[in-house]
Formats: structure tokens, sequence, C-alpha cells
DNA sequence: AGCACGCCGACT
DNA sequence: GTCGGCGTGCTC
């Protein structure tokens, strides 16, 4: 070790000094020291160093600037190991990690961990050794078999040794001899296949005139560069992916230059996936929570070297090393899956618009039913607002119906209204398909005993067990808890004495499999579908024609388009309106929208039937007279009033732990150390509506400030200031969706 | 997040 | 008498 390098007294002991964010929940970056002969890593760099014992891999980190900081002497600090031959961190996404940790409250570390994601992509990548033709040697014999093999290699395509020798109908002995004689090289090349380029002179579709117009302005955004958001608000099949699909193609004009599309999860699917790669005639990059660990790794570095160029993928793609990000695109931002709920909260369109800003790149929010949020950003003139009216093509919105169930009440244990059936006798007749939405997975949501009223209940959660028919079992929604389903009351042991209350999927799929016996339904669920496999297939069978009916949950809400699909029926449009969190009219209209959006999507017009129980329920008004605006208008009046968001701000806790007067005595302190502001209100504690999940009991408080306050902030020293107790595990979410 | 250190139950 | 449970605390 170089002893002067360690004088504290040299005035540039500070070259030596490396700060590195780790991908661990701690404080803030910690120092390291450099080894003589070792060259300072450029900020951003990936690097090897030593963490407790064990050797983590971390990012130098920018030093704070200003802000003294109280430094560990050189001598204490351990070395970096090594720099990963990898690119370093744009300065942009390490901005976006500093702000993500800020806005959201969570460690800096705990946000690198989302970018660094992959643990083996940081490695070195398996290789395969494979051969190409050397020069001929002027040793050995070439007999008849070494020249089939020479003859089977290629001068410039490496091929694995079993490739050739197969070609050439020799064993594999024949060519490791020729690479012993050096007739043959080697070559290491990677086991990851390098992605297709997309393919820019393909000629997209004629757009209509709204559409060009709505293109026009992003692609001239894309040229004259900078950040900037648009609101493309289009109604359900009116191309909005063909005109953000233009911004794109505008965006990789520039060499080197990167694009994203942020998708929720489930409308990442293969029907998608092929219309992307008949517009650029390649695939793109696809990164969601369950791609494999190979394809993490592959797309991972992808990204960091720049060679993936066009990026489609769920929420934690916002965390990916782009290393020059030109464009991104939210598609269905109004969706409530962009919004993380477990780790580090965050709602993925907000900071897709953050990412932007200092990427100084364009962006564009896509939706056909856009969140209050972002239409209150639009009318307030911070995003530029496109609009398309009309549906692509010959298409028109469907005709939309209300159903009062209280006069055309269906017979008991039936959940299909007379008025439906006969639309879908109808529609059936016509040789046209139907699809049911029913947004409640399983059989019977509540199991209950007719003899002393027992109702199954999840032993670790506050929630009923839901009856899935077709698996033969209870299951818990909440934690996955499942046990067959008793023949005897579990509390009376009463036989024959269980009755399943109120209607899922599958009991819907058991009342059309008797009303409609020829008409060939399936059942479309995270339950059937639960590889790509099986969903395409059923996909495309419907597609086809080989389905009449379908009957779905929230899953076929998105992505799909089925052009002899011309009836649809919504079985509760009440369902998401109960509860009443702030959002649930927002976010019914939004969903029934998407699920009308269905139908009628190609030549013939489509109908919507909607059971309700209100049927003058504002949001069954809205989707009646198409008039969505008056409806989200109403939403934004009500929500000025009491400054909810985006009027106001709120963050809510919430504590958890094993015992539940613990949980409530850390609530009771926390309340008793709420600052007395003016502007902001702390309530609570109060026991969570789940107020038990895995055994966890929940209890909640909720505070509500006006806009722009700093919660965050006064959140932090609030939280400080009481004191924790043990076991009980506390979550701040800064601008909650979910209020169980 | 890991990983080690540190005090209380059922076993060789 | 030990092996081991995971609560608590630290990582440059």
């Amino acid at each position: 070790m170089d002893q002067t390098a360690l004088n504290l007294g040299e005035p540039d002991a500070d070259a030596l000094r490396v700060s590195v964010l780790l991908p661990v929940p701690l404080k803030g970056p910690l120092d390291y020291r450099l080894d003589a002969g070792m060259e300072r890593p450029p900020v951003g760099s990936l690097v090897k160093v030593p963490l407790s014992g064990r050797t983590a891999t971390g990012v130098v980190w920018p030093q704070e600037e200003g802000a003294a900081r109280k430094n560990l002497p050189l001598a204490r600090l351990k070395p970096v190991e090594s720099v990963l031959p990898l690119s370093p961190f744009s300065q942009d996404l390490m901005r976006f990690v500093d702000w993500v940790s800020a806005y959201t409250l969570s460690s800096q570390g705990a946000v690198l961990r989302m970018c660094l994601s992959v643990p083996a992509a940081l490695g070195d990548v398996p290789v395969r050794t494979q051969y190409v033709r050397g020069e001929i040697p002027t040793g050995p014999r070439i007999t008849a078999a070494r020249q089939a093999a020479l003859d089977a290699a290629s001068l410039d395509r490496p091929q694995t040794a079993s490739v050739i020798a197969e070609t050439a109908g020799v064993s594999t002995g024949v060519v490791q001899g020729l690479v012993k004689s050096g007739a043959l090289r080697t070559v290491e090349v990677s086991v990851d296949a390098p992605f297709q380029q997309p393919d820019l002179s393909i000629e997209g579709p004629d757009l209509s005139k709204e559409q060009q117009v709505a293109a026009g302005a992003i692609k001239d955004r894309v040229q004259c560069g900078g950040f900037k958001t648009f609101l493309l608000d289009g109604i359900t099949g009116s191309g909005k992916t063909e005109v953000y699909f233009e911004g794109l193609i505008e965006a990789l004009k520039e060499d080197g230059a990167q694009v994203l599309v942020l998708v929720p999860e489930i409308a990442l699917t293969a029907q998608w996936l092929k219309r992307f790669e008949a517009r650029f005639g390649a695939r793109p990059v696809v990164w969601h929570s369950d791609i494999g660990m190979a394809q993490r790794r592959r797309a991972w570095r992808a990204v960091a070297s720049g060679e993936a160029r066009v990026v489609v993928g769920a929420r934690s793609a916002l965390f990916l090393p782009y290393k020059q990000l030109a464009f991104i695109t939210v598609d269905e931002e109004h969706d409530p899956s962009f919004k993380q709920e477990e780790g580090v909260l965050y709602h993925a369109r907000d900071m897709a618009v953050v990412r932007a800003k200092f990427a100084d790149c364009p962006i564009v929010l896509a939706s056909a039913t856009p969140s209050l949020e972002t239409l209150v950003n639009a009318d307030d003139g911070k995003y530029e607002k496109l609009i398309l009216r009309e549906r692509f093509g010959h298409a028109v919105l469907p005709d939309m119906f209300a159903v009062d169930m209280r006069a055309s009440a269906p017979v008991a244990g039936s959940w299909i209204s007379p008025v439906l059936s006969d639309a879908m006798t109808a529609t059936l007749a016509a040789g046209e398909q139907v699809m049911l939405f029913l947004n409640r997975r399983g059989y019977a949501p509540l199991t209950l005993c007719r003899t002393c009223g027992h109702r199954i209940e999840c032993p670790n959660c506050t929630a009923w067990l839901v009856e899935h028919r077709f698996k033969k079992e209870l299951q818990c929604h909440q934690c996955g808890y499942m046990r067959p389903t008793p023949a005897e009351c579990p509390e009376c042991k009463s036989e024959d004495s269980l009755v399943a209350c109120g209607p899922g999927v599958e009991r819907l799929f058991e009342e059309v499999s008797h009303a409609f016996p020829d008409a060939r339904t399936a059942v479309m669920t995270s339950d059937t579908m639960t590889n790509p496999r099986a969903t395409a297939q059923m996909v495309s069978q419907i597609a086809s024609g080989q389905l009449d009916l379908v009957i779905g949950t929230q899953i076929v809400t998105k992505g799909y388009h089925f052009p002899n699909l011309t009836l649809v029926g919504v079985v509760d449009a009440d369902l998401g309106l109960r509860g009443g969190d702030l959002r649930a009219g927002e976010r019914t209209y939004q969903q029934l929208v998407q699920v009308a959006g269905r139908a009628g999507r190609a030549e013939k017009p489509g109908r919507v039937f909607l059971q309700t129980y209100e049927p003058e329920h504002p949001v069954v008004q809205a989707l009646l007279t198409s008039d969505g605006d008056t409806f989200m208008q109403a939403e934004r009046q009500a929500r000025q009033r009491f400054s909810m968001p985006p009027f106001g701000q709120l963050a809510a806790l919430v504590l958890s732990g094993p015992n539940l007067a613990d949980v409530f005595e850390y609530g009771r302190r926390l309340a008793s150390a709420a600052p007395a502001l003016e502007n902001m209100q702390f309530m609570g504690p109060a026991p969570a509506p789940l107020a038990r999940v895995r055994g966890m009991h929940r209890v909640r408080m909720l505070v509500h400030g006006a806009k722009r306050t700093g919660i965050q902030n006064i959140m932090r020293s609030w939280v400080q200031s009481a004191k924790p107790v043990s076991g009980v595990k506390i979550k701040i979410d800064i601008d909650p969706y979910s209020f169980l």
C-alpha cells in the first residue's frame, strides 16, 4: 500500500476518495479509497467495493456540492476493488435517482436497486466457444472427413463444434482435430444474441387528418428537442398508438437515441408486439417483472450499451440505465397499475415526466380516459393536449345502454338480466361475439353456512376466502392462502350447508353454459391465462372466431382487438363504486370506457349493456351520453372543493406488525408528535380497511396538505420525532392511490 | 438488503 | 452443557 496516499495532511487527499452509492437502503453514498495505480473512475461508473464482509456493486456518485460532509479519514476507507467494463450511468439517470429518492422518501440506495435489478447483468456474460475457418496449416493430412468439416465451417460466421460436425456428417472429434492444427479458429461468442434494430424506412399506415395533426405536433417537438409533455387524448380505437409510433420513429432518426414505451403490465400482449413489429420491422426490447434471468441480463446490458433502441416495458423499465433517452410514451397513462405499491412507492407516470425532464426529451401521455391529474395539468397549460375524436377507419363508438336491475331483475341465482340475455341471443344468432365483463375472479366472493351463518375467512387476513370451483379450492386473494373446498361447515360441521354468495366469472360461466349451451365460451382471467402460450392461444381463438362468448375480468379490458366482437355486457357496473375512495368514480368510469371500447372496433357497430342498480349515477350517465368531459369536470370541482389531489396533496402512513396493541401505540405516538400546521391536517391512527394481512395488523394515518407545502420534509421530521415501537413497520406513501 | 453480534429454548 | 431462534445494528 502506498503510504503517502494515506497521508491525511495531503491537500489532494480527496483525489483518492470516491463516493459510491450502493443498492442497499443506506442513508446515502459511502466513501471508498482509490489504490495507487487505479485511475479515478468517472462519475457514474459501476464499481465493485467491499461492504461489510462481502463485495457489492455500486455506482460512483457525484459528490454533494457545498454542504460539508463529515468525512471518514482516508485511512479508514476500504479500497475500490475494480471498475466494471460497462457504460457509466448517465448524468440524468443519477439526478433522477436522487429526485425519486427525495420525493418518495425512500433511500437513494433503494431507488438505485431498481436500476441495478439484474445481479447477473453486471457480471461477465457467459460465452460459448464457436469456430471459423482459419489458415490451412501445412502439417496435417486433410482427410475426406476433415475436408467436409472445413467446408461446413464458415469464414466469417462462427458456429459451434456440434453444428459444424453435424453439417459435415462427421464427429465432433474431427472438428477438435482441426482446431488443434489451427485449421479452425476459436471465437468466444456471447450467448446473448444481439437485438434486432428497428427499420425506420417502413411506410406507416395512412393517418387520418387528426392523427396527422397530433403526430405532426409531436414530431416537431422531437426535431427541435427539449423537454415537453403531451397529453394524447383519443377515444378507444382512434389510433393513438400509430400517432406516438410516429414520434418514436422521429426520435430514432438521431444516432444512438433510445426510446421508451411504458405500458400497464397486462397491456403488453402478443397482439401489441405484433403490431409493433409490423411498424418497426423488429421486435422491441421487452422489459417486465417476469421475464427470465437470461432475457433480463440481455435487455439490461443492451439498454446500458445503447444497443437497445426501443424498450417497451412495465413501470420498472423507467429505471433502466439508458445511455441517451430521447423520447418516452406512457400508454394508458390513467392505468392504476402504474402506481407501485411495494418497496419504493412511486407512480410511474409521474416519474416518467420527471425522467423526461432530466433527459431533456419529449414525453407523450396517451389515454382514452386521461387521469384527472393529467387533465388538470393540460388545462393549466403545463401539458399540450392533442385530441383524437374519431375512431380509426369505419369504426364508430358503440351504443350504450343502461339496464336498470331493479326493473329488469334476473331470476334468483342468475346474474344476467333478461334484457342483456336477449341481446346476447341476438348477437350470437348473427354470428357475432359477446364479451361479459365482471371484475371478480373465482366462483363466488363469499361462502357461508346456511345453518350457523359462519362465513369462511382467511386465517391470516381480514378477507373472505373466494371459492374457485374449477380448482375445487378456496383462495385468499390477499395472501394466496388456499384450502380445498370443505364439504361441511368448518364451524358447525353441518353437511351440505355451505352456500356460495355473489357472482364471480366462474359462476357466470356456469350460467352462460346453461343459458347458451351451443355458444363456445371461455373464461379469461389471470387464472386461465397463466402463461403467454395459453394466453396467445385463447386470444387467437377469439380473434379467429373459434369462440363465441368470452367472460373476463379486467384482464380483457386492455390491449386486445377482436373485430367480430359487437356486444359487451358489464355484469355489475356498480362494483367499482363501492368502498368509495377518492378515485372510485374516476376509476370505474375509466375502466368501463375501456371495456366498452372492446365492442365494435371494426366494420360492425357495437353495443354495450351496463347492468346497474343506480342508473342515475354520474358514472353511468357519463357512459350513456359519452360525455366524459362533463363527468371529469364534475369530479374536478369536487376534488377542488375539498382540496383533494391534484389540488391538494395526500400522504399515507401504514403501520404494521404482529401485535395490534404495539401497532396502535406507534400510531398514537405519531399522532401526538404531529406538528401543528395551519395548512396541513394529520388524521388517524385508525385500523386499515384491510385490518390484517398475512397475519400483520395494519393501522393507517393520513396527512392532507395544500399543494407545494414540501410535504416530504414535514413527513420526514415528523416521523423522526416519534419514538418507534419495536416490531412495528412503517411505510410512507406519498400520493397514495390505495386506501386499503 | 445482507450479515454479524447477541441473549433465551430443546437437544446431542 | 451447546445449537439456533431471529431482534438489533452496521455497512465507507
